[in-house]
DNA sequence: CGATGCATTGAGAGGACTCAATGCAGGTGG
DNA sequence: CCACCTGCATTGAGTCCTCTCAATGCATCG
């Protein structure tokens, strides 16, 4: 791939934004160094802990965020308390729904997470202004559209060991997106909870084919959070494809 | 609700058009009358059978379209055959997706079903001319991004009674959104084994729980696709709401 | 050196699946 | 007009996978 990026106008694109991915890959990529320059005024970044609410059910409508570096994890619960990870959230995505209010779904930071904020007014008044933002906005949600229905068929037709090794390929895409080799090494964003909970198993599960497909020398681990998969296909087989 | 809707310009809004729900609900809304009428000229509608394939996973990606009656599930299959369906659509909701080939998603009319279909060329311009086109598709895959999430809830966390429960609820819920009193009455636009599809489960299980919420008087079912819910709120308690 | 917070492992129970038989309606042809 | 076929749907019996509940292991931290 083109290691070195064309950027006209560095000069003029604010200094925050010079480095960041959304500014490549994420919805930053639709704005003029004008209106980013002008959205930077508005912007500021954080840096925030694991478990730190996000989007609440009813919680600050007030703020979309690009994220920066991080994992975000999208929940839903239920009255009595099951819950479910309906998406996984990485840099560059945009977190925030323009023209609704989230209807039951919360995000919450899998990992340490940095994310820049905007005004709910600022992006929205782009949007109307821009088509190409909006455009944007429709790409990202097309593909996790896609992402989700991937999942369904994840959580209605595979088996418990099908879905450990369908989200170990997940994490392994994500983490290293341009990978070439077969081996892959990464941190698990998550807990052994969050993983069941993302998988529609109960954690003892996923640690019991954790287990299985370590004895048969599909992963390694160590530490409970660091995996080595030394041949991506033998994982792939596992997962049903 | 207005009975009588208004629209005016009706002398010049294409024949096929004027009863057409897209124009009023659906995407053709954000078409003048100007562009409704070129868009009219190139457009076919037809009328196919269930099971007939609407969008395949390398088929005609020639043309988009809006259902004009009838229900179209989108579904998914594994190597083995194992079958998932991520996605139910009714009138007047847009098929085809813009600016991608389908990552796997096939499209099958479940019932009998009514399209109106363009030309992939022309939509695609006129998306580029016309933002708020390309708004209304925004709307509408927001709109199934959030479906296809209550639905990973349902496939993840669910019991099998709930799974059918939540099943009948939607199936109700879409055949008159409008519903004012409590009892609903309609057909199930599909067989048992695309219901178990649809929720990850055997038709014989499907079958056992529609039984039981028949004998517990919370459904009464005729024929086999007849059914008639007396009280809808019984029936949303068995969904785990 | 316990305490605390995950993760792993084990034993037993239960819910959904598999395989097979039966039921039921509509269509066809003798 | 009835017999048969065909295509779903229902029902039954037995199995297995995943869950539940509980114990144990293994780090980190005060």
């Amino acid at each position: 791939m083109d290691i070195q990026r064309k950027d006209v106008h560095n000069s003029d694109t604010p200094l925050l934004c010079q480095a960041c991915e959304s500014r490549h890959r994420g919805v930053c990529g639709a704005l003029t160094s004008e209106q980013l320059l002008q959205l930077s005024k508005h912007s500021s970044r954080r840096t925030v802990e694991p478990e730190t609410e996000l989007v609440g059910e009813s919680l600050q409508t007030k703020s979309y965020s690009n994220i920066i570096s991080g994992v975000v994890k999208l929940s839903k619960m239920m009255a009595d308390g099951r819950q479910q990870i309906v998406g996984l959230q990485f840099a560059p995505d945009f977190l925030g729904r323009p023209f609704r209010q989230e209807n039951g779904v919360s995000a919450q930071a899998a990992t340490e997470v940095k994310v820049c904020s905007f005004p709910k007014a600022a992006i929205e008044r782009m949007i109307r202004e821009m088509p190409e933002l909006e455009h944007k906005l429709l790409e990202q949600t097309l593909t996790e559209l896609d992402e989700a229905r991937d999942w369904m068929l994840t959580l209605g037709r595979k088996t418990a060991g099908e879905k450990v090794a369908s989200f170990l390929l997940l994490i392994a895409t994500h983490a290293f997106p341009d990978n070439e080799s077969d081996t892959v090494t990464f941190d698990l964003p998550m807990s052994r909870t969050d993983i069941a909970d993302f998988l529609g198993l109960t954690m003892e599960t996923v640690s019991r084919q954790l287990t299985k497909l370590r004895k048969d020398d599909v992963i390694r681990i160590v530490n409970n959070r660091h995996v080595t998969i030394p041949d991506l296909t033998r994982l792939s087989d596992r997962a049903g494809f």
